[in-house]
DNA sequence: TTAGGGTTAG
């Protein structure tokens, strides 16, 4: 065997060495089954015809089976519905099995009306027909007529209870399926029958997570112990997951451990709730420890640990586990490439992105909107839009979400007339409703651009109230053009919306620090003591071989700060004999210009930076994250750093990527 | 012949 690629992650391992990990490749899948059919021919009906209705059935169960990605011969749907008016037009009375058997092969492929005729036709029914038929209507999110039918049951068996409950629970009504629980628990006491198994167990444990609610979680644990359900694996995920989802993820954990046969749902679930619950490194530790254990992952698990690597900017990870993918194979429609596209672009390495997406064969809507937001957030706007007219000619149809990437694409670019076409085709071309997204966009697009009156007029006649996101785009023009009036009515609404949020008092407090009105900003500073508000520390983070390294405002704890202090120090110097002027605006505190300048110099992002220039490469971007957005000041002067010091900076700050190179910015300062 | 757990985009 091969050792594990996933050097990286093996070496998060807490307890055994990369070397000894290891594991064996999937052996190569066998061809699935297919008929040969000549196109002329089908058996469908030829079977029919002969009165054959066992083998009609036969044959497209058969086919059913097959996997979605196989060639499919015949369409099920059609098919059945053909069996079933030859069988109903014959006369033929078709055994029980038989019908109950077509009966789910309408149910199941979108023919429920001719389920419906079928069921009303036989002449018998038994419990499995009146299961089929409900698992039909719960199947195509009817509740209303699958709790009719439900009622209407003359028995029930345990099918009966586990569809009705997992249906509620699916479709998003938990508290509907616990309570359809509570009422078969009585059932089965009543009657003496027990209904609960390990299917109307772990459907319930769903809906209690889904509420989620601990309580109910519990009592169904206890009942779990009770009925000796604790040799299945479904019901031990389904009930650690439970466990994390009300966010007891220590308990989670003490129920994954205790399951003796880990499938790869169990995994992937245990190390997605590690991610959920922002334990991000114990879900690393967890699927490394996975593969080293040789258990195989799937699409779910790749998708889970990439959008983790996303959030943390993590890309020497996320191209370790693409590289896993290639290994093993994946296919080129897999939910987990548009995860891997995401991850690039989270990543700033918008041209992997785009190397990834253009190997799709068939991108899907997901896909489409990870590579058009991925540009945008990487200052490749006209990309975006390009990609944009692409999907739209690819005849995907759009939908809301793909909109609002288009759309901030234009706005971070200054594309006022191409936004405001893209703004109004969603409801004209496309027949989509607006959403406070839209708006938000719009309102971005021409706050930015100065375009103040017309925002107002927007924001006026929009048919929700305004968002925190639209008031905090219109506070951020305010603030890029000195709009007082404006940004003073933002900023009270943003206050009422999420008085917690610091941004909007500092960001109001700037717009009167840059009008040189101090007693304003005192107020505004009054205000946030008052209510307790308090400013998010600014930080910033670096990784170099496989260390992170995170630097807040005027920090000295890094063991080389001598040394970065000192190559900044030159930076400024040299700054400032190439015209650089220290933009004291984004400085809250009414102080003299020199401290302001003080302050500003020994910003994280620019310690970051500098750490980066010194400690890695000088043919290697630098690639800084920062937790809250880059500042005015900071953006500039890391305009200069990469034309002085001949590098490729590239910031990833809370909203967006700033790619900077030979002295620009790829937002082009319009953000 | 009918029922159960994990996923990606703003």
């Amino acid at each position: 065997m091969k050792p594990l690629p996933l050097r990286r992650l093996c070496s998060l391992s807490k307890t055994v060495s990369s070397s000894a990990a290891a594991v064996a490749l999937p052996s190569p899948s066998r061809p699935p089954p297919s008929f040969s059919l000549s196109p002329a021919q089908d058996p469908i009906t030829l079977l029919c015809d002969r009165g054959r209705f066992s083998e009609a059935i036969d044959l497209l169960s058969c086919q059913r089976r097959l996997p979605p990605s196989a060639p499919r011969r015949l369409d099920i749907s059609s098919s059945a519905r053909r069996i079933a008016s030859a069988a109903i037009s014959s006369g033929v009375s078709l055994p029980l099995v038989l019908a109950n058997r077509l009966l789910d092969l309408l149910a199941k492929s979108g023919a429920l009306p001719d389920a419906r005729l079928l069921f009303d036709s036989l002449p018998h029914r038994d419990v499995c027909s009146w299961n089929t038929l409900l698992a039909g209507y719960s199947f195509a999110g009817d509740l209303d007529e699958a709790k009719r039918l439900f009622d209407r049951m003359p028995d029930r068996d345990h099918f009966s209870w586990s569809t009705i409950l997992s249906a509620h629970s699916r479709r998003g009504l938990p508290g509907e399926a616990l309570h359809f629980y509570r009422s078969m628990l009585r059932a089965s006491n009543g009657k003496g029958a027990i209904f609960s198994n390990r299917f109307t167990a772990s459907s319930a444990l769903a809906a209690a997570t889904a509420v989620p609610c601990l309580r109910h979680g519990k009592e169904i644990h206890c009942h779990i112990v009770r009925m000796g359900f604790d040799s299945d694996a479904i019901v031990w995920s389904a009930l650690s997951d439970m466990y994390a989802k009300c966010g007891c993820i220590n308990d989670a954990r003490h129920v994954f451990d205790r399951i003796a046969d880990k499938d790869v749902v169990s995994w992937t679930t245990m190390i997605g709730r590690y991610f959920d619950s922002g334990q991000r490194m114990e879900g690393f530790y967890l699927f490394s420890q996975m593969l080293r254990l040789g258990v195989q992952p799937n699409e779910f698990t790749f998708a889970g640990v990439l959008d983790a690597c996303s959030h943390l900017a993590m890309e020497g990870l996320g191209r370790q586990v693409h590289g896993y993918m290639t290994r093993i194979g994946y296919g080129p429609l897999s939910f987990s490439v548009s995860a891997l596209v995401h991850m690039y672009s989270k990543c700033g390495n918008i041209e992997k992105a785009s190397v990834v997406f253009k190997g799709m064969s068939r991108p899907d809507l997901v896909s489409w909107t990870s590579i058009i937001c991925g540009c945008a957030q990487n200052g490749h706007s006209e990309e975006a839009t390009r990609f944009f007219d692409l999907l739209l000619q690819s005849g995907t149809k759009p939908d809301q979400i793909v909109f609002i990437g288009v759309l901030s694409a234009c706005a971070h670019a200054g594309f006022i007339d191409k936004g405001l076409r893209i703004f109004h085709s969603i409801k004209d071309e496309h027949s989509l409703e607006h959403t406070s997204d839209h708006y938000a966009c719009v309102v971005d697009l021409l706050s930015r651009a100065g375009r103040f009156e017309e925002a107002e007029e927007i924001i006026e006649k929009m048919p929700m109230k305004p968002d925190k996101f639209l008031w905090a785009s219109l506070l951020g023009g305010c603030r890029l053009h000195k709009n007082l009036r404006l940004g003073k009515r933002a900023a009270e609404a943003l206050f009422d919306l999420e008085p917690e949020n610091a941004a909007s008092y500092v960001t109001l407090a700037n717009i009167y620090a840059a009008a040189g009105m101090w007693d304003e900003v005192e107020k505004v500073r009054k205000t946030m003591d008052q209510l307790g508000v308090i400013k998010k520390p600014g930080s910033s983070w670096i990784e170099v071989k496989r260390k992170f390294h995170v630097f807040l405002v005027g920090d000295k704890s890094h063991p080389m700060t001598e040394d970065i202090y000192m190559q900044l120090d030159k930076f400024n110097k040299r700054m400032k004999e190439e015209g650089y002027v220290p933009d004291t605006d984004y400085v809250l505190h009414d102080v003299e210009d020199e401290q302001k300048e003080e302050n500003l110099a020994y910003h994280s992002e620019k310690l970051a930076v500098v750490f980066g220039i010194i400690a890695t490469p000088q043919d290697t971007p630098i690639k800084v994250f920062k937790n809250l957005r880059i500042c005015g000041d900071c953006h500039t002067a890391i305009k200069f750093i990469s034309r002085i010091s001949r590098r490729i900076i590239i910031v990833r700050d809370s909203s967006r990527f700033h790619h900077f190179k030979e002295g620009m910015c790829s937002c082009r300062d319009y953000w």
